[in-house]
Order: C-alpha cells, then sequence, then structure tokens
DNA sequence: GATAAAAATAGAACAATGTTCGATAACATG
DNA sequence: CATGTTATCGAACATTGTTCTATTTTTATC
C-alpha cells in the first residue's frame, strides 16, 4: 500500500481523468478504499501529489538548460513541459484548476524567469514575459492534449477517423462565410502539433528578442 | 422551465463550476429535477450551451473589428475573449475539456483567422499563429481566472489577504535558491492581471509583425 | 366542446463516487 | 508482555448524474 502516488499516475496516465476512483485504485493496490486517506487528505491531494510527481521530472529534465543561449535554454524549458502536459490531459487540467503556484510548480515558473533575468529584462518585464511563456505553454498544451470525444475512447471510432471527420465538415462549411477554415484546412489536415506549438512559442520568443534588445 | 440555459448560466457565474447541479438548477426554476432533462440531453451539453451562450456575446463584441490595423483588431478580438473567459473560470474550464471546434469556438477561431489572412500570412503561418493566439489567451485566463482555494471560497479569508499570504511566503524563501521570484516579488503585489495578460499578447503580436513583414 | 396526440413536468429509484468512522490488525518500543 | 503508534479495512453516508414511468398541461383535429 506503499505506492499511492505512482499507482494514481500509472492509472491517470494509462485511462485519464475519470479512471481515478479511490475503488479503482485502491483494487489495484489490493488494498481496501479507506486505506488511501492515510497517505492523502482526501481526492484534491491525491492529485497534486501526481502532478508533483510528474513536475519534479519535467523539473530534471530541464536542469541542463543552464549556459546555452539564454533564448535556446528557455525554447528548451518550455518543450519539456509542453510534451510532458500533452500527453497527460489530467495534468493539464490539473494545472487550469488549481493554482499553479504549488512547489513544483513554482519552480518550474523561478527556472524560466532566471532564463529571463539573463535576458537583462527588468522585473516586470520579465514577471509578464514568464508568466506569458507558462501561460502559453499549458494552454496549448492543454488545449492540444484533451481527451477527445466518446466514440474515439469507446474505440468504435479511432484517432485518425475522427480528425478525418473534422476536416470533411470544414471542408463542407460555406466558403464565403468561412474563408479562413477554408485556406488553412489542408494544413490543418496534416498539421502536427509539436510543430504548433513551436511556431507559436517562436512567435513569443521573437517578441522577447525584441524587448531584450532595446 | 423554460430558461433553462439562462439561468445555468447565472448559477456557474454566481458560485462556480460545482454549484451548477441539476438539484440546484432545478429548485432555482420551481421544478423538478427529471424535467431538466426534456431541454437536454445531460450535463455534458448543459455546460456546452451555455458556453455557447457567453461565446455568442463575445462575439458580438468582437465584430467591431474589422477594418482597422490588422495587428490591433487581432489585440482587440484577443481581448474580448480574455476578459469573458477572465471572470468565468468555468468557462476556461469548458474549454479545456471540450474540443474547441464546437460551433460558437470555432466561428471566433474564423474571426481570429481572417485578421491573419489580412497580414499576408501564408496558411500554415496563419493557422499556426491564429492557434498559438487562440491557445494563449485560454490558456492564461484559465490560469489567472480559477477559483481560489477554499479559504477564500468560503469568506474566512478575503482574496487580498489570500494574495497578500502568497506574496509574503514568496519573500521568505531562500534568495539564493530563488532568485527571480525575489525580483519579482514587488511587480507582482501589485500587478494587474489584465496588464499582464497584454503584455505577453504583445510579445506574440511582436513577433507576429515581424513573421508579417518578411 | 370532446378527444387524441404531443409537449412538458415531476419525482422516485439507481448507480457511481468521495468521504467519514469505528473496529481491527500489525508492529515497534519500553 | 503491555502499550501506544502505525496501518488497514469495509460498511455506512451524502451527493452527484441519469433513467424511468406516471402524470399533467397544451395543442391540434374533428
Amino acid at each position: 500500500m506503499e505506492s499511492v502516488i505512482t499507482e494514481a499516475v500509472k492509472l491517470l496516465d494509462e485511462a485519464g481523468d475519470s479512471a481515478l476512483t479511490f475503488r479503482s485504485l485502491a483494487s489495484r493496490l489490493g488494498g481496501g478504499v479507506g486505506s488511501i486517506y492515510w497517505y492523502v487528505s482526501g481526492k484534491e491531494e491525491l492529485i497534486e501529489r501526481a502532478a508533483d510527481h510528474v513536475m519534479t521530472q519535467v523539473l530534471r529534465d530541464t536542469e541542463q538548460f543552464e549556459d546555452g543561449d539564454a533564448i535556446e535554454d528557455l525554447r528548451g524549458t518550455a518543450v519539456a513541459l509542453f510534451e510532458a502536459v500533452a500527453d497527460r490531459p489530467w495534468l493539464g487540467s490539473y494545472f487550469m484548476r488549481s493554482a499553479a503556484l504549488r512547489p513544483s510548480s513554482l519552480r518550474y515558473f523561478e527556472r524560466v524567469g532566471q532564463h529571463m533575468m539573463r535576458l537583462g529584462l527588468d522585473p516586470l518585464a520579465s514577471f509578464n514575459a514568464a508568466s506569458a511563456v507558462v501561460g502559453y505553454v499549458i494552454g496549448i498544451a492543454a488545449d492540444l492534449g484533451h481527451q477527445p470525444p466518446e466514440e474515439v475512447v469507446d474505440r468504435t471510432v479511432t484517432r485518425e477517423e475522427y480528425f478525418a471527420r473534422t476536416v470533411g465538415d470544414w471542408r463542407d462549411l460555406d466558403p464565403e462565410e468561412w474563408p479562413f477554415l477554408h485556406s488553412i484546412v489542408d494544413v490543418f489536415a496534416t498539421h502536427d502539433d509539436t510543430e504548433q506549438f513551436l511556431a507559436g512559442l517562436d512567435l513569443i520568443l521573437a517578441g522577447l528578442r525584441i524587448q531584450a534588445g532595446s
């Protein structure tokens, strides 16, 4: 009954948000429902600790970025968090729900901020910029990584079929009324989530470079 | 028993996510629990329709931005959504949970995209940029607008006291280990959420200007 | 106006969930 | 061994979304 947190993370990763119930977790641990409460005050803390568990790993992965180009290090730091959140929808919704100032996420914020300091920005600018980067990462990752609708989860429809159907729907819309959607439907059909994330991140970083230069 | 959706929105706005239960909604409408199911297929659709309700208003508010400077219009369009989401935590989590391709949010995406087209970006760049802007707005808004912890909701602690406590916690951290947090704690103590949002948005827009120029 | 069909309402019953609680067991320490 | 701490368990409870069936109200038709 020791590894409550690690087992919770496994459950979340395998089957998503809704799969984590005290009963399913208990049976997986081979114990009773009530026992979990000895390790954890409630579901809130359970998810919190699970999130911390993952964030600790992210923090380890981003330690390497220290002495390169500040912007490049910033980039790597952002990508690491993005990847962690993108394939963990539950992490994204946790970040959204709960304040981002829990120890581990605060550490991440600090790390991003330290890169900002290397750019020579004043406190206000670096605070705003760090918030923007972290907010963007979480926002996009949570958006891209969210659970697909029921059909896909039920396996009655594959992810690809669902995606293809969306593309088809867009193509069927009135081109007069939806000129933009029509203009991008082809690139959307072949787009890659990570590349999309990076493109937006580079916009922010480009803006940052300007601000740092002046 | 007509205004199920509008009453649901009121409930959500007044007391947040967790306050919207079928029973509370029913008693507010002066009817029975089961009746709601005649208008709505389930809770999923209820929230979806509530979100649509708000998004329709946002779309109306952003109609004005059409013939100004493309970047400025983009800015106004983004701010309108930000404000709507920032004081509606439930809207943010809805966006995160459910795909952003419901009719009303798709319309918003289209509108942002049309501004991108005016910048003369190629399809891939405009798709990425539109996604970045929308993702940033939702991400930051959801982050800033999330429900404060229990104490504040319980009214045992005011929002200001809670904020002040956070600032105090930061000041107490080891300055060696948390140089960034210490450098920004003063601007954090007096910061304004909307300004913070705008600062980040301007980074993206600055990056966009460069991209549009080349 | 009567009657039938449709629209709308109501609330009891159900299943799933987080949580509380008191009763034990296992274990360490003197 | 005695005793207190650590750890486990599952029954009971309250709160949710949802289903179902019965009933009322409205509308349409003759």
